[in-house]
DNA sequence: TGTTTTTTGTTCATTCTTGAACTAATAATG
DNA sequence: CATTATTAGTTCAAGAATGAACAAAAAACA
């Protein structure tokens, strides 16, 4: 008859994903601020992060890779554009869509960033043998690949 | 003299992060979408959870627990006073904190919608075995701990 | 006690994010 | 072809989140 055996919390896989959510808040706080010092924000290395992984792909493309809005992206972009770290090109055979490449300028600001990040994300997960954090990349992996099934 | 090699996604720990990233991310879009015929906003069920687990806490300690500003707890507060989830009760000893209880409604509410969090959750993680997803949950503890050290 | 410091919560201006409505360009279909 | 449907990107208004500045209350300290 106690109601408190149904709850969540007792629920590993729930318990064990409410820690994941509050560490991932936890580290995206943190970055944050380090992050200051280079003038980036958070959204706009995400978007840097992708555009050197895709160089020339579309806004749309961006906007499903990061799981934002389209509008979102034509709001984020001409920061970069203005401050010289992303270049539009507009589509030769499709004149809708809109490439987006990286600058020298933008690549340099990314490497710096992702020195930032890495330390961080060295230092947190530095209690975790290599094996242990493999296997919990694994299981992200597939939990993107379950929702994405759909 | 290969660049490549020293960049992040080379850096088993950053390419693990970033799949954290990715799924945290999908599973809030997720949940978000399954919250809406609840009338829920995920900041609000947030909240909810907080308040059921340490009833009576003030303010100020739920924007820590939350890792969100004061603030922020001054301005979604009164949804949730107004829909009669939450109630704010001013101390008696401290005139300057207010302290917060779930309402009757408060707490059914919370319990459908973290049966369809459990219920999102379970999907997700059925392809990790119970000591995969627990050591993966002891893994993100060690994070927050790591960065609440400082 | 009287003065200074800290803490709690609020207000306000700013920035981010979102989704719906819109335009222009392309694709699909009759 | 001509028409209809879809797609890419933008605009705009509304809703969150943030941090600085503030008022009131309590604590610290002399």
């Amino acid at each position: 008859m106690n109601k408190k055996q149904d709850l969540p919390w007792d629920n590993p896989r729930f318990r064990n994903w409410i820690a994941v959510v509050r560490a991932e808040k936890a580290v995206v706080r943190a970055l944050s601020k380090a992050l200051a010092p280079l003038d980036l924000k958070l959204a706009q290395l995400d978007m840097l992060m992708n555009l050197y992984r895709h160089p020339g792909q579309s806004q749309h493309d961006l906007a499903r890779r990061l799981l934002v809005g389209r509008s979102n992206i034509t709001m984020l972009l001409p920061q970069l554009e203005s401050q010289g770290l992303v270049r539009r090109e507009s589509d030769s055979s499709d004149k809708r869509v809109m490439r987006l490449y990286l600058t020298p300028a933008g690549e340099q600001r990314l490497m710096k960033a992702l020195a930032v990040y890495t330390e961080l994300i060295d230092t947190v997960m530095a209690r975790s043998s290599p094996s242990e954090c493999d296997a919990m990349g694994e299981q992200m992996r597939r939990i993107v690949d379950t929702l994405a099934e759909e």
